[in-house]
DNA sequence: TTGTAATTGATAATGATTATCATTTGCAAT
DNA sequence: ATTGCAAATGATAATCATTATCAATTACAA
């Protein structure tokens, strides 16, 4: 099982691109944190290590880290795209609370089974699919009742 | 059975909102257009009618429009919000061919069904989702098969 | 008719993302 | 090492859908 830094470098590799400070840096910033993250705030983090990377760079790195299939583009509907790992880690959809924002995780493999099939029953050949529940949290809930 | 036109008024009269030609006019308009609308695509459909209209105002009727519950935003990821009917228009989701961009709508019960299983499984009350199954349509795979 | 708050259209602003471009850098061949 | 050159970077401008602003207009109730 090769790690993320060898699957980034191959696909720099193969694309005839340079293993630069900076896509490293970036790359490692973004594989540090778990949790769902935005272009902005990944640039915050490498800023503090170098002042003067740009915006611009970590928006392609970005796309790089993606097209090497070691990303995916999350984007629940409040104007700002963010980042999740996907290399070893299952698909999964979210929960999202309208209430405070918080995010989770979910898979029913049923509800997989059946996108395929509504997809094949109208001739499509499924390639992908995004499935956003939005709800409110226990915690809101109670808050909300006072 | 109220009228979408009973339902807009009603909504204006609630908010202390004054029913003027140009919110009538985007109304129509928008109601006589079945398939899914852009603002922009709107404003040029009003702009034919009554050239002094304002970008703006169309933005604004939309917003009244979806408030008073006769349209709902619809996301295809393309960057541009799209606005459907749904007053009398039972909830669905959508299957979009990345090919050609043709819309299907689609509706199964049984995931609807899972899907508000899943929310109760981590104590969130399912408010709403959106569901998009991304795939290839049979035109399209036929044309890219050559 | 008049007062006034709502509405409008023109226009500027916003904010995330992308494009541009001069400068710098990595790397391969000499 | 030196050179040559394509790739990469960072600063900055541009993009583009949507919002905010604001002076002028309009709806409506008294
Ligand atoms: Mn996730
Ligand atoms: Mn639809
Ligand atoms: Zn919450
Ligand atoms: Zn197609």
């Amino acid at each position: 099982m090769k790690s993320e830094r060898e699957i980034f470098d191959n696909y720099l590799i193969k694309k005839n691109l340079r293993e630069t400070p900076q896509r490293v840096m970036i790359l490692d910033a973004f594989l540090k944190r778990e949790e769902h993250i935005t272009a902005e705030q990944l640039y915050d983090i490498v800023k503090k290590r170098d002042p003067s990377i740009g915006q611009a760079t970590v928006y392609r790195v970005l796309r790089l880290i993606v097209e090497a299939g070691l990303a995916l583009e999350v984007d629940f509907g409040d104007g700002v795209m963010r980042y999740e790992h996907c290399y070893n880690h299952p698909h999964h959809d979210h929960l999202v609370c309208k209430g405070c924002g918080k995010t989770v995780e979910v898979m029913d493999s049923v509800i997989e089974e059946l996108q395929k099939r509504v997809a094949e029953s109208f001739d499509f050949e499924l390639m992908d699919h995004e499935m956003y529940l939005y709800g409110n949290c226990g915690d809101c809930r109670k808050k909300s009742r006072g």
